[in-house]
DNA sequence: GGGTAATGAATAA
DNA sequence: TATTCCTTACCCA
């Protein structure tokens, strides 16, 4: 569930319950081994976040960097704190996984299997375990993990556009409207485009253009600077929520019966993210889905024509 | 039990 | 533009 947001969240976590504490590195499903081996024991020192990519620093100067991909995830366990004071601890995130491991005990039958202990058995393909004496973190399915140098960090921060966690500047605000407003790929493109901005996906990209009543085709080039600019800030805006909360919640503003609703469920919480077919909630069009290099966008022909 | 989609991006061509 | 990689959840049977 990687867009901005929940990378930041992580890293925080990290922040929280990791960092300034001697960490045990092991890849119990085997394809780490080595790089858990280099830090195996460190101390971590920083975790960081940018855009979707995490870097952990430990001792020696020691990098781990993270990029989860379409379908990574971190599971915490054990002591999990609270990050911000408007969500649970992140560990709530991995209840699902919780759950089934509840469930594979009980159908299993196996009464000595104690889902209280600590460490818990690592459950599917863990790539990472990273665990201190209170508190384990387990990661799968990552696009990116891996042991690397301050030089190599520094290239992979070159080339990512500015976050508005780490850079809420406007000389970033000024980079992104220069970036976007000097080319001629549609707009729809350019927000995914982790060299012009940091931390957009495709749920936050279909959200904002619609939010902005911006149709997604629309090149680069041709969006007014004020616009440009009011994305930046809506951007700005949506990761401080996400990072708050832990959902992607984009019908802010609107009546509490429908805030409530898209804090509950994902099916009411988008304006137009995989909603199509159905009408637009603005004005009853039918939302529109079409590929744009190979990803799912989806808006309304209407409102953002 | 199988098939598919998923909040991503690098690489080849 | 197409292919590849990584893992899980959900839907259907």
């Amino acid at each position: 569930m990687p867009e901005g947001h929940s990378v930041h969240r992580i890293a925080l976590q990290f922040e929280r319950d990791f960092v300034g504490h001697r960490v045990a590195a092991s890849s119990p499903q085997g394809r780490f081994a080595e790089g858990a081996a280099e830090i195996d024991g460190l101390t971590l020192v920083e975790a960081r976040a940018v855009g979707k990519q995490m870097f952990l620093r430990f001792e020696n100067d020691l990098w781990l960097r993270i990029h989860l991909g379409i379908y990574g995830a971190w599971d915490f366990f054990g002591t999990v704190s609270p990050i911000t004071s408007e969500s649970e601890a992140l560990g709530s995130m991995g209840a699902p996984r919780l759950r089934r491991a509840v469930r594979m005990a009980e159908t299993e039958n196996t009464k000595d299997v104690d889902l209280e202990s600590f460490p818990p058995p690592p459950v599917g393909a863990v790539r990472v375990r990273l665990m201190t004496d209170a508190t384990v973190a387990d990661l799968r399915g990552p696009t990116a993990c891996e042991v690397i140098g301050a030089d190599q960090v520094a290239t992979v921060l070159a080339r990512l556009g500015p976050d508005p966690v780490t850079d809420n500047t406007p000389e970033a605000e000024d980079r992104f409207v220069a970036s976007i407003r000097t080319k001629p790929t549609p707009v729809g493109l350019l927000l995914m485009d982790q060299s012009i901005v940091s931390g957009i996906g495709n749920v936050y990209r279909a959200e904002l253009l619609f939010r902005a009543r911006l149709n997604p085709h629309t090149p680069g080039k041709n969006v007014s600077e004020d616009q440009v600019r009011a994305l930046w800030r809506d951007w700005v805006y949506l990761l401080d929520i996400g990072i708050r909360t832990g959902m992607m919640l984009t019908m802010d503003g609107q009546t509490p019966e429908v805030e409530a609703a898209a804090r509950l469920n994902r099916s009411d919480r988008y304006w137009v993210y995989k909603r199509e077919g159905l009408p637009c909630r603005v004005c009853s069009t039918h939302i529109v889905m079409e590929l744009m290099a190979s990803r799912k966008l989806y808006w309304c022909p209407n409102d953002q024509a």
